[in-house]
DNA sequence: CCTGCCGCTGAAAAGGATTTCACCCCTGAA
DNA sequence: TTCAGGGGTGAAATCCTTTTCAGCGGCAGG
């Protein structure tokens, strides 16, 4: 069994040049075209294939970068992944995606594999604030970008949105529609997002009402899922006040939120939904959703481009990007009584 | 600037024994265990992590697995990567996601990259059923397993439903449900399940009404997205005589039928809608939709267990794995008038 | 007491590419 | 004519780990 189909020193030889110069023709370096004509040739002959794994030792780097994302199931990421490969495409390196699944140990793993397999950069949606450690990768001088979500202690770049703002404006929408008991349904303590969006939600009410406005048995915490806000939203209607209003902090749970309302019969907008993010094949929904648009392509390809940046040596230093959410309204919030 | 945060040769030193023995001690060789203690402490003292791109050159196998998807954005295919990851889980390797994104070149690229890095094993879900190529990686020795879609002339096991079947039970159920003029849209010409499912349309039909019982103007192919499946059921509707029923081809096309319909103001049961994979947050359509409902999980979770016996070395001949779609029958096909 | 075997160990080779270094040869300037 | 410089080249070192191979020491059986 022949332990590599065909090598660099095969080449070589088929070519009559050392392996040095084979290398330089597919490295850039200079030989006489002639004699790297003759290396082309024999090359493509063999069919050779460059062994990635000695490249990848030799220089101590890859040309794989990590996307490490939290819920390969939610459309955010996966539309944040197709920005970070299409920003990618236009270069030699490729996207491998791996799902921490909101895992804080799973992404530990992701990690190290990161590391060890010495990929070119790595670009990682936090799974948590507190434990999501970067620090080996950036003692190894390996980029690494954050994206959407903020580990708490991490010197790296980040790219996210303004998370505070949209859920101030998404809270401020719901008041000027006339609803007045807001509630809220947030993501995991732990979370910077979740955090923030909530930090909006009371600042808005704040701002409206004077301090002291937020009811807090108004806010709930759940897993970013379609399952915690469906049962968030079934605790908030059990109340003996239930709310008439709600800001839901992702995407996934507005669709639990959506199902808990249905099965207690009501609806937008008698009752407001307002969404942290489309809710996915939002053509589904009726009446249509009012939300918080996230750019979610731009968002990887933003975190994409400023990898890119660094990997080709950019010394600049730390920045931290926030896009833009931009509230869209449509029919669901009209008002309570539709005024 | 270290090239190695630790090395395996520091350990060693650090210990007082030969690199053999540490490399002895992490990969289960027979050691003292006196000796073995000593190196486990030097290891953790000094925080040393194997280097997996030099262990993978040595080894000529490394500890990654790859999934190549062709749609990163189809909930299909992610839960499908679920299944996969899952059954990883309890091994030591690691799953990682390329998104082909239905381009054979992109595959292509993929493909390469998995046979560079050597990794240990592929699960592919082809983008198109000529064009790619598991040459190279059987050649290789590379274990592989086709999920979903079935390259034409790969050598290789691989898991998949039993589409001509699924597209025969759909389309006998809108006939059933009184149903007459039944369109179908399916996927791409180059992919095995677009044709299968169709195929079991055809076969329905002509089982129902004899022979030349289809009528080709009501089929179309589109590329299995949603705005495939919108332009498409346009198409239809704008016939002389439009369908009163589809059956569609895969989830995400059914989204865009709706859309399709209700901009012409149709909606089911007036007119049946059959879609071949649940449509992706069904709790969100109203009324809820018939649909052959496919085991996506356990698709992935049943060609990670077929590689994994390969990896370890199982030399029984090639299987395919078949698994069993199931009608879910919702209140959206009781038929043209209700009946 | 000798032989054979077995378990443990370390030196060294192997895996396949990149990169340094020294060298050669040729050109251009003095 | 001589020397400096520079472009092209190959031998060898390098990246870090695993694995082979040979050797050592101890124990059991003859």
């Amino acid at each position: 069994m022949r332990a590599q189909v065909v090598t660099i020193q095969d080449v070589a030889r088929a070519a009559g040049v050392s392996p040095a110069t084979v290398s330089r023709v597919f490295n850039g370096g200079s030989v006489t075209p002639a004699r790297a004509q003759s290396v082309q040739e024999a090359a493509a002959a063999l069919g050779f294939a460059p062994n990635r794994v000695a490249r990848s030792l030799r220089k101590q780097r890859s040309s794989v970068i990590a996307l490490i994302i939290p819920d390969i199931e939610n459309p955010f990421f996966t539309s944040l992944a197709r920005g970070v490969e299409d920003a990618a495409q236009r270069t030699s390196l490729s996207v491998v995606l791996c799902n921490s699944d909101e895992d804080t140990e799973k992404e530990r793993r992701y990690l190290e594999v990161a590391l060890g397999e010495q990929m070119a950069g790595v670009i990682v949606a936090a799974a948590s604030r507190d434990e999501t450690d970067l620090g080996p990768l950036a003692a190894r001088g390996v980029p690494v970008v954050a994206v959407d979500r903020r580990p708490r202690d991490a010197e790296v770049d980040a790219v996210r949105v303004d998370d505070h703002h949209g859920g101030e404006v998404a809270t401020r929408h719901l008041l000027q529609a006339g609803y007045r008991r807001i509630a809220c349904v947030t993501g995991p303590e732990g979370a910077s997002t979740s955090e923030e969006r909530l930090a909006g939600y009371r600042a808005a009410l704040t701002a409206a009402r004077g301090a002291g406005a937020v009811d807090d048995s108004y806010v709930r915490h759940a897993d970013f899922r379609v399952e915690g806000g469906r049962a968030a939203m079934r605790e908030l209607l059990s109340l003996p006040e239930p709310p008439d209003a709600v800001f839901v902090a992702n995407n996934l749970m507005t669709i639990g939120v959506l199902d808990a309302l249905r099965e207690a019969g009501r609806t937008p907008p008698g009752v407001g939904v307002l969404s942290f993010g489309d809710v996915p094949w939002a053509s589904l929904v009726r009446p249509s959703l009012s939300a918080v648009e996230l750019p979610s392509y731009e968002l990887g390809r933003a975190a994409a481009e400023l990898l890119l940046q660094r990997m080709d040596g950019s010394a600049s230093p730390l920045q931290t990007v926030v896009l833009r959410t931009r509230l869209q309204v449509r029919e669901s919030t009209g008002g309570p009584a539709g005024a």
